[in-house]
DNA sequence: ATTTCCAATATCGTATCCGATTTTCGGGTG
DNA sequence: CACCCGAAAATCGGATACGATATTGGAAAT
């Protein structure tokens, strides 16, 4: 490493004091998202600390956390692999557990969120509209991003930090885009969402729930769909 | 290379190949968990590599995992901290969540179970009954983990391993253990549980459902109280 | 063509080293 | 006496090298 500085070794500081693991796992997720890699690659451990020009170390624990996510797969001693896409099942299981949690969370959001809440989740609403015309997988990525955080940002309002945080693991926006991506699908669901956002502006808890149970319940009948024409 | 010839028979293994990682974070959690260590107290990554005889790197992957389930903190470039007891609030987030989540398992295990499920989940009851009357830490512990092994049956007995997954995330018993012993309560729940184990043996969903929601509620209850009478 | 063996390769863990930041501690100042 | 400042010590995040073990792919042998 001592000879790299030498070759080309910029002056600018590269010190992204951002926490070396965290970056690269933003970079894995985004190869993933990206799809770049197909289900069943290889992740070799020093072939990426090679490819983002970091040591193993942060590379690691980046591996690690997609593991606990399911982003990846890991074969004891044997390295990891890209996770298989969501098969029917496990498909079910995931907006199983969804349904669970966001109508409940969209009724507290309704009755708890600030002023402000109310403004983000309508501002995230709006944010998804330019991007549901594109064709290209980046216009399918952002997608999956803002609709990711508009879930978001109405776990968040939801008071309970811990619904957040449990949501956010679950990692659905990449498991889904994932999906969507496999089979070309970016179904708009701006109206669906304009309405959970109104719910929750206007205070209705139970319009709130309601509108987030229908919200999920299309969108696992659209993956659905999308599979069993396969 | 040399004597494999000769030994394909079933050989023992030594087991050095059980992943350091995870019985690093094994005895972390048991520290946690004997109470020998006090809220806030640090955790240095080196010092604890010695104290177990491992090197760095597995300790640094158990902290990391640690820290995802809120067993500690981290502070940025500071090391870690034994996690603070759960506050009032945080408690409420706790019970908040697993009563969205585990008197719907219950109720799909009531639905869904094997004959073996319900049977694991009735030996699972009656293996706590020894450990109620203990009055050391030790008898506290071995509660909470029987506790533990009950709840995490009956989630897995509902037919959706995300669900189960989830709840062994929030590691509830560990938490509530700490309160528990913090406070020197030690609730004898075993009609409660044994409630739940008949509505599940019996198929009745709402039955389950709803023991399992009451079980929780006086959980909550016992805890706060505790709580107040500070 | 199937099986056996072996060398290449990768993982997991260890040991060390380094720069950077945090913490601690001692002293000077108001 | 309290407060602030600055240097020393401790420690983190990361890099690198190395060893033991397990997997893997291909060649040799049956």
């Amino acid at each position: 490493m001592r000879e790299r500085d030498q070759d080309q070794a910029p002056r600018l500081r590269p010190a992204p004091r951002l926490m070396l693991r965290e970056s690269v796992y933003e970079s894995l997720k985004r190869l993933l998202m990206d799809n770049a890699l197909e289900p069943g690659t290889r992740l070799s451990i020093d072939g990426l600390a090679r490819e983002l020009e970091v040591s193993q170390t942060p590379v690691r624990e980046a591996l690690f956390r997609c593991e606990a996510e399911g982003l990846v797969v890991r074969r004891p001693n044997a390295g990891y692999l890209v996770a298989p896409l969501l098969g029917r099942d496990a498909l079910l299981d995931l907006y199983d557990l969804r349904l669970l949690l966001e109508p409940t969370a969209a009724a507290r959001a309704a009755a708890n969120a600030t002023e402000r809440d109310r403004q983000d989740i309508d501002d995230a609403v709006r944010a998804m509209a330019p991007a549901v015309h594109g064709d290209s997988y980046q216009a399918y990525r952002e997608f999956a991003e803002e609709d990711a955080k508009l879930h978001g940002t109405i776990a968040n309002a939801s008071g309970n930090p811990l619904i957040a945080e449990t949501l956010d693991r679950l990692r659905a926006h990449v498991h889904s885009y994932r999906l969507y991506f496999r089979h070309g699908i970016a179904e708009v669901t701006a109206g669906e969402h304009q309405a959970v956002s109104d719910m929750i502006r206007d205070h209705d808890q139970t319009g709130a729930e309601q509108a987030m149970r229908i919200h999920l319940e299309n969108s696992r009948t659209r993956l659905l769909a999308a599979y069993d024409q396969d």
